[in-house]
DNA sequence: TAAAAAATATACCAATCGGTATAAAAAAAT
DNA sequence: ATTTTTTTATACCGATTGGTATATTTTTTA
């Protein structure tokens, strides 16, 4: 069973963590916390050793939600071409879906992390680098049961599209204006469509 | 003739921009900026109402000179076509070049600003909005001369391949690898002369 | 239910924050 | 060259920063 402190912090985390993500790591003050929360910092520094590995924590925990979403969602079929067509559909309901938890966290952590925290920063390359490992995993599954043409560097592939979906989501951001997502979402389907498939 | 003041502001702005164009507005202080300048507070204070307009004026320093080196870069043909090649090739340099600067300034001020100071979220966004003007008109400027195939739409076009710079740039700082620019401006240059071409 | 342990609240710390009033220095105008 | 104006340095402001020591409360164990 849970402890009472395992079920705050637990809370803090959800709390505090689309603040960090709105805001960024040193434009978030305590006071900004306890005041979500309607904790005290006793509570806080109780629970989290320090600023850094609570705004780690909120990472993780948004991460962790989005990527249950996104893999939830691609499970929905067995083919690797469906799949990547399912991971862009996932994209599409991006926006308005992150809106809600203050924006898109490897987004704004990776930016706002870059040259400030270098600790957070590596949090955020290790999950782009394991989301591209799974793109990757899915197209080369794709080659070997031959839904994808062989001539496809997979790795590669995996990149593209994900550097492609970091731009939309860049765009669609700074200039509040979704089309860029739901633009560059056709993009990438009509790149499976009539260049990965074999 | 310039004044002495003018002379120090623009000495400020040159000294300051790279310090929050790295670290993000909150996270820079006024004597971070001292500390750089080798000023002091009533020198910045005389020069600048307050570290918003500060910052406002390190932005625009920043874009000024990359723009005025993309034109620049661009205008060495005449031809649409080239151009938009030329600034392709241009984007090819731009880890390089802008690490000297703290990073791509629309990215890096335009995540900082978001849901931070609206202001400087402006400057950005009619930034980007010009980038993307000049470049659909320079696309509108291929299909009038018959260079660029008249089933093009300048205006998404010119989206698409701003979108997918971003998208790179961003990538290439969070992951600290130039591989994701270089491949993204080989895979624009792909499209203006397969898709783009008349 | 009483004692022990864990968790939270309160009060406080030095350091730093952005900004200002004023004094000193430097530049410009006469 | 002297006065006037502009520019920069110094000293200071209240507020807030992240963090801690300790007191109080709550939860868990016995």
């Amino acid at each position: 069973m849970k402890t009472k402190a395992e079920k705050t912090a637990a809370y803090i985390v959800e709390t505090v963590a689309p603040i960090f993500n709105k805001n960024g790591y040193a434009a978030t003050s305590i006071s900004d916390l306890t005041q979500a929360t309607g904790l005290t910092k006793g509570a806080i520094y109780g629970n989290f050793k320090n600023k850094e590995e609570l705004a780690i924590a909120s990472f993780k925990f948004m991460v962790k939600r989005l990527m249950k979403e996104l893999v939830q969602h691609m499970n929905q079929s067995d083919s690797p071409i469906e799949k990547l067509l399912l991971i862009s559909d996932f994209y599409r309901n991006y926006y308005r879906y992150t809106n809600k938890m203050g924006g898109c966290p490897i987004l704004n952590i990776g930016v706002d992390a870059n040259h400030q925290n270098s600790l957070l920063l590596e949090k955020v390359r290790i999950i782009i680098q394991r989301i591209q490992d799974q793109l990757a995993s899915i197209i080369e599954e794709g080659i070997e049961i031959g839904e994808i043409s062989t001539e496809i560097n997979a790795m590669y592939t995996a990149k593209r599209i994900d550097t492609m979906i970091q731009g939309a989501i860049f765009m669609a951001y700074t200039m509040d204006d979704d089309f860029y997502i739901q633009d560059t979402m056709n993009q990438i389907d009509k790149m499976i469509n009539t260049e990965l498939r074999a």
